[in-house]
DNA sequence: TCTGGGGTCCTAGGACCC
DNA sequence: TCTGGGGTCCTAGGACCC
């Protein structure tokens, strides 16, 4: 900091300046740019579903599919009760409407594509990025910006309007001009309070909350415009007689800390503008996953099966491409009406094995046999980015390539620490390999997975390979792991 | 309202260690 | 040997967000 500044004196620090970018109906502003006879017309963009099909949920829709009732995260079926879909001509997404319907009444319903909209995203981040040192990323249509060295709270000569509202306008102005898709933006001293700025006025809003007046534009607010309250915590809180964020700033919050635990005392800050968090740049990610649902419940073992091998593919995929190796292999079994469960195993160390995902998704995927199942999901975490060192020079050879793998499986020249890899590796390796081995053996939590891992992890690399669809596995290594078959549950 | 997909963070209980 | 307390890691579930 500047010079001379006494270390006490901190509490003088001028206030931040944090703008909240926030993208209206992001998945439809795309398919409009994509498609400029979209403009002004009631567009819904839906996942989960085929183009013209009715099964699905709505991701986004446009503020005029929203006044028929439309809302995100509905089921396509009703949202098509609100409004009918338009007809064929109009476009790919469309099928043959009723004719006695009136077109004025129908709205443009599209598939996601993703790809596009992640385009477009980085185009708009882009221009985030020029506008601002620091730029948190939370997601493909929102972002955090600190632009407290870029502008300021003091005011134009004509005392309209601070410095920072211009500043703004101006980004606004610039995603709205080069990308061609509208923004809604909030300016506020920290970025809780930016959020709700970004959220006051959509779309295409701008809101500028000055330093001096945080408590006052929070206070008339609905609980549930607080960053955090969900349905659940305004009901909870709703019986506590909270009701506004105004109602929220004021309780107690040795009440609140003891309703809701640290969480409470979060809320209560946030209600009354209090948030000191800086604006970081977002991390590498601690999950990723894959989810699908099944058009209807299904209790086919097959079926089952199939999917979670094609999803743990495509997880494992998506790892390799980040870069990410990973620790612990999951899964998630939905069973009607809609109970979640999630099972997961981790392993002694990271690695980076599609097979191993798949037999070990598989494994855990078991414990449902015979039950029906309306989605399954695969999800891989602990991850761990190799940020280390010199294993980089030759583990990085393949990475993203699998056409250069010749002689191993995928699994044993990708990763620094793949557990494939033993046969190839200098020594080192093998005495890692070998732990987890012998670390397998004396825990028979699991037998199943415990097996797989030790015949992998002691294994002889290549006949891990020659196995396409990652069918049937287990038969493959029963026999070499006696000690460990003995536990051989239910299946088979 | 019969519910899509991808994430984050928190909590709680159990295992295990010192 | 018993008892107690603290810390860490693991898994499962829940709430929330976009």
């Amino acid at each position: 900091m500047a010079g001379g500044t006494l270390p006490g004196t901190e509490r003088d620090a001028p206030d931040r300046i944090v703008l909240h970018v926030d993208m209206d109906c992001f998945y439809a502003s795309c398919e409009r740019r994509k498609d400029p006879s979209l403009a002004g017309e009631p567009v819904v963009v839906g996942m989960g579903y085929e183009a013209g099909e009715t099964h699905g949920a709505v991701a986004t829709a446009s503020y005029e599919a929203r006044e028929y009732g439309v809302e995100s995260a509905q089921p396509i079926s009703q949202a098509l009760e609100n409004l009918p879909r338009m007809a064929a001509a109009t476009g790919a997404g469309d099928v043959e409407r009723d004719p006695d319907l009136d077109p004025a009444e129908c709205g443009y319903y599209r598939p996601v594509d993703m790809d596009y909209y992640q385009s477009v995203s980085e185009e708009v981040k882009e221009i985030l990025h020029d506008c601002a040192e620091t730029v948190r990323e939370v997601s493909i249509d929102e972002a955090y910006l600190d632009v407290t060295d870029r502008t300021s709270w003091a005011r134009t000569p004509d005392g309209s309007r601070t410095l920072a509202e211009g500043f703004a306008r101006h980004v606004k102005t610039r995603i709205d001009d080069e990308v061609g898709v509208p923004a809604s933006v909030g300016v506020a001293p920290n970025m809780s309070t930016a959020k709700v700025a970004s959220d006051h006025d959509k779309p295409d809003g701008l809101t500028v909350v000055e330093p001096g007046s945080v408590r006052d534009f929070l206070a008339p607010l609905p609980v549930e415009t607080v960053h955090g309250v969900g349905p659940v915590t305004a009901r909870r809180l709703a019986a506590m007689d909270v009701e506004t964020a105004g109602d929220l700033a004021a309780a107690d919050p040795a009440e609140l800390g003891a309703e809701f635990g640290e969480r409470g005392r979060e809320l209560y800050a946030r209600a009354r503008g209090e948030d000191d968090r800086a604006v970081e740049p977002t991390g590498r990610p601690k999950s990723l996953s894959r989810e699908s649902a099944f058009t209807e419940a299904t209790a086919d073992e097959d079926a089952k099966r199939e999917k979670v091998r094609k999803l743990s593919a495509d997880v494992a995929d998506r790892a390799r491409r980040k870069g990410a190796l990973y620790r612990t292999i999951g899964v998630k079994v939905v069973e009607p009406p809609f109970d979640v469960n999630t099972r997961a195993s981790s392993l002694p160390g990271p690695v980076d094995d599609p097979d191993l995902v798949a037999e070990v998704a598989l494994d855990l995927l078991e414990e449902f046999a015979g039950r029906e199942v309306r989605k399954v999901g695969v999800r891989v975490s602990k991850l761990d980015f190799g940020e280390t060192d010199q294993s980089s020079l030759d583990g990085w050879a393949g990475a993203g390539d699998d056409e250069s793998e010749s002689e191993f499986p995928a699994s044993a020249s990708t990763g620094p620490t793949s557990a494939g890899s033993t046969a190839a590796d200098p020594p080192d390796d093998t005495a890692t390999l070998a732990e987890w081995a012998s670390e397998a053996e004396v825990e028979p939590d699991d037998p199943e997975t415990l097996a797989d891992w030790a015949e992998v992890a002691g294994g002889d690399g290549p006949s891990n390979a020659d196995d396409p669809g990652g069918g049937r596995g287990h038969e493959r290594h029963r026999e070499g792991q006696a000690s460990l078959g003995d536990f051989d549950g239910e299946s088979e």
